[in-house]
DNA sequence: CAGAACATACCATACGGTTGGTATATAGTT
DNA sequence: AACTATATACCAACCGTATGGTATGTTCTG
């Protein structure tokens, strides 16, 4: 029998907790709207543990928004969009996987960052370039694929390759948007359709290429039971 | 001489001055980082003048959003783009206008009810449900002369006329994001360009039809001194 | 003069943040 | 192996202020 079989949650982490935390409870309630109180309460712990982790409460919206940066980066990194060996496929892939990212609650499938920047961008400056610094850095792994689409295709674009991965991540932005003032994920999904049929059209390739479908991976969200793990069975 | 030389505000627009500033305020500060003196001091009123005519700090949030609602409508109806006779160049024509209203200041071009929608989606319906009103009421003022140009282009999509209304917004709502982010409208307008891209992409015309630029009309923003009315001499 | 349209002063609470203390793990000493 | 020193990682209680909201008074208008 091992000592210290404390139920209580480990010792150590309550950093973690508290990011964790605080990217379901922002994500749900907006950041201005979230109190640390709120905070201690969902990574359970108490307001000594906050301020002994960060200074204050902007310094938790900064590491919130790292916190999201290195979470997210590593799925999209492990993640298999990366798979195809043409390269258009792989974006078309990467906007396929987005898509099926967009599923259950509101809170679980939106963009902290792309939320606390709204907020922040004129009040909090560091916690804004945290932001920018997440979006427009996942925006950029987006180019090499871009670029290396538009070479073998024989693109002679009137758009940058650093604009059209932008846009990419404008539209899954507002997508957000509107599927926040409904509650329906749909309206996020079928902006991103929209993207998809655009990007189709830049490289003239047919509506049905690359249909893979990906299956949903684990996106940042507290655990919650996913139904529907296996088809329906009509 | 008339009596009541008072240079002080008029009396009896109070409310209408709060949602002015509330407008400005919020879309500066989000609407939760907004207090209620905030938007007093904005509006030169005290709070006995908020709560005579808003009950509630909500109260006022779903009045902003209908005021949003009400003013932004009455500028689209009077607006420009409306004038071409084919019904796709007015849809461009819109989708120019809208990009030439991204400028200034972030505060002055970005949309009201997508900032609140972010903030409380989850915790204030009434504000949601006003916001919700306000986008996709708009949204739908494009649906007919969408739906115009598909059939003049006999045009067999696989594509609905409200999801394509809708996906402007979502465009332009993610555009704001993107240069809420960094301070700089040229994100915004980069997004808008390839939305106009698309949607020429889905009626098959060319780049260079409907290239009016139409100038820049009045948006709802306290009057900031506007430069560069004329263009530069280069 | 009655009621609408404000202003002034005030209240209870919730908020971000601080203070002082305590349990735990680790390292060094004997 | 036992004991101490020390830093880490937290907890509980408290503090000053800002906040949303109220109660009451005043001014203007029809």
């Amino acid at each position: 029998m091992p000592r210290s079989t404390k139920q209580s949650p480990e010792r150590g982490d309550a950093r973690t907790r508290l990011l964790e935390g605080a990217r379901d409870v922002i994500r749900r309630k907006g950041f201005a709207a979230t109190s640390v109180d709120d905070l201690c309460q969902s990574a359970g712990v108490t307001k000594g543990a906050f301020f002994y982790h960060f200074n204050t409460k902007d310094a938790l919206g900064v590491a919130a928004a790292n916190f999201w940066s290195e979470t997210t980066s590593a799925i999209f990194a492990s993640a298999p969009y990366h798979e195809p060996d043409d390269p258009l496929e792989r974006v078309l892939a990467y906007l396929d996987f987005r898509k099926g990212l967009i599923d259950g609650e509101t809170f679980e499938y939106t963009c902290l960052v792309g939320t606390m920047t709204q907020e922040v961008h004129d009040s909090a400056p560091a916690i804004r370039d945290a932001c920018a610094a997440s979006i427009f850095g996942h925006a950029a792994t987006l180019e090499t694929d871009i670029e290396a689409a538009r070479k073998q295709h024989n693109i002679d674009a009137d758009w940058t390759v650093e604009s059209l991965a932008r846009h990419t991540q404008a539209v899954l932005q507002g997508g957000f948007i509107l599927a926040k003032a409904t509650g329906d994920p749909d309206l996020a999904r079928e902006s991103v359709d929209h993207l998809i049929r655009y990007v189709r059209g830049l490289f003239r390739v047919g509506p049905n290429t690359s249909e893979t479908n990906y299956e949903k991976s684990s996106w940042p969200a507290s655990k919650s039971p996913r139904k529907r793990s296996l088809p329906p069975s009509n």
